[in-house]
DNA sequence: AGCGATAACCTAACCCTGTTCAGGGAGGTC
DNA sequence: GACCTCCCTGAACAGGGTTAGGTTATCGCT
């Protein structure tokens, strides 16, 4: 219970027994990933500052991560697994097809805005020549299979335009990023309207918008 | 034409004359401007690099400027008018009302994808703390007042359900704002799919969500 | 013309950062 | 005990943002 978290001198960590070394990988990524949430800004944790979490000196890192941004990474990365599990708990609550994906979408942002440094990192800060590809390979192309699997559900019931449910999916995940992120990135004294209205009507308008007959046609552009 | 832009040793530059102080922060600017744009990523270029560009010392800097960050956001920020601009531009650019809202769509799209460094600092790039309103209180709202305006005309010509137009013209900003963001920081080998069939989807969602009498009534989430 | 005031800028340094290289020390094996 | 190997340190480098204090050029004024 008290453990001592926030600092410790190097040499107080006991040493890893043989074989074990992968020990302190997950102590730093545990320890990353708590400094994160503490500064609410990932540049804002330095390197040494995980090193002297965990009781270790910063080289020891290095045994572990080819660099620091990997590492942020990959810190943030683990909350993927359980973003997946979390969304597909939320549109698993209800039969209809329509209420899931709704309640999808609402969990998602929900999700995003209680961890939004991890969601920052994953979802917002990627940059040209970076290449975390493997996490969207991974946990992330899973996750989005479920998201098309739930459109195609709702398509099959026909509650839903028969569109392509790849682009279908993507369109409906760009909506909830949307409103997520620039919660997430926006001042706090930003003017938004009352959020709770706001996110029904942007899951209400994705809804409406795939679903059958609208009254008007949506003719081509130009 | 032969300008030497990139570097220039600190003495090179002429010094302003009395009461002219204000041009070396204009020329701080432009030269941050432009190397962020060249170098893609904000974080990347130094203040050091900054003054070299512009032939001065790096602590002449901070005669204009609070700190790096305030700098690189007002270099960004002065896209803001010519990007409203550019929208209301081609929002104009069509009569239907309905037709304008999906130009404006693309037209968001477009010049954030073109400005993809501008666009990320001020839309991406917001930590807790930071305090940047002043931006979104200027010219960020007026061009979401545009927005909103546009919005109500096509309420007005009854093309759109009456529904609060503010929540409405969010949900709409947020929507693209949302492709517009995941396509800037998502890895270059990101799995889309054809984006200006993406594009014309979501701008449909919008259109056909915001209309009257979808057939589907969406009863209210619990 | 000369002088002081002051705006405009520079010199030098501080402290912190990510990262590297070479070395030391504990655990297990013979 | 000797040795080897894995786990980790000590010390340093190069570069970053930022600051305290000094220097220079310009301009109004006499």
């Amino acid at each position: 219970m008290s453990r001592a978290r926030t600092t410790a001198r190097p040499g107080t960590r006991q040493r890893a027994r043989r074989g074990e070394g992968e020990k302190l990988r997950e102590e730093i990524l545990d320890a990353a990933e708590r400094l994160v949430v503490e500064a609410r800004n990932p540049d804002a944790v330095a390197i040494r500052a995980i090193a002297e979490a965990v009781g270790v000196t910063p080289p020891s890192i290095y045994l572990h991560f080819p660099d620091k941004e990997a590492l942020i990474f990959e810190a943030c990365e683990r909350r993927f697994e359980e973003f997946d599990a979390t969304i597909e708990a939320a549109g698993d609550s209800v039969d209809d097809p329509i209420e899931s994906l709704r309640r999808r979408g609402r969990a998602y942002v929900q999700f995003g805005l209680e961890h939004p440094e991890a969601y920052r990192v994953l979802f917002m800060t990627g940059y040209p020549g970076r290449d975390p590809s493997h996490a969207f390979a991974g946990a992330g192309a899973r996750s989005f299979g479920h998201l098309v699997e739930a459109v195609r559900r709702a398509m099959d019931a026909g509650l839903l335009r028969r569109v392509d449910p790849v682009v279908a999916a993507t369109g409906f995940w760009t909506a909830v990023h949307g409103i997520t992120s620039l919660l997430i990135s926006m001042p706090d004294n930003f003017p938004w309207p009352d959020r709770d209205a706001l996110l029904d009507h942007i899951c209400d308008v994705q809804i409406r918008g795939l679903s059958e007959t609208s009254t008007t046609d949506t003719g081509g552009s130009t």
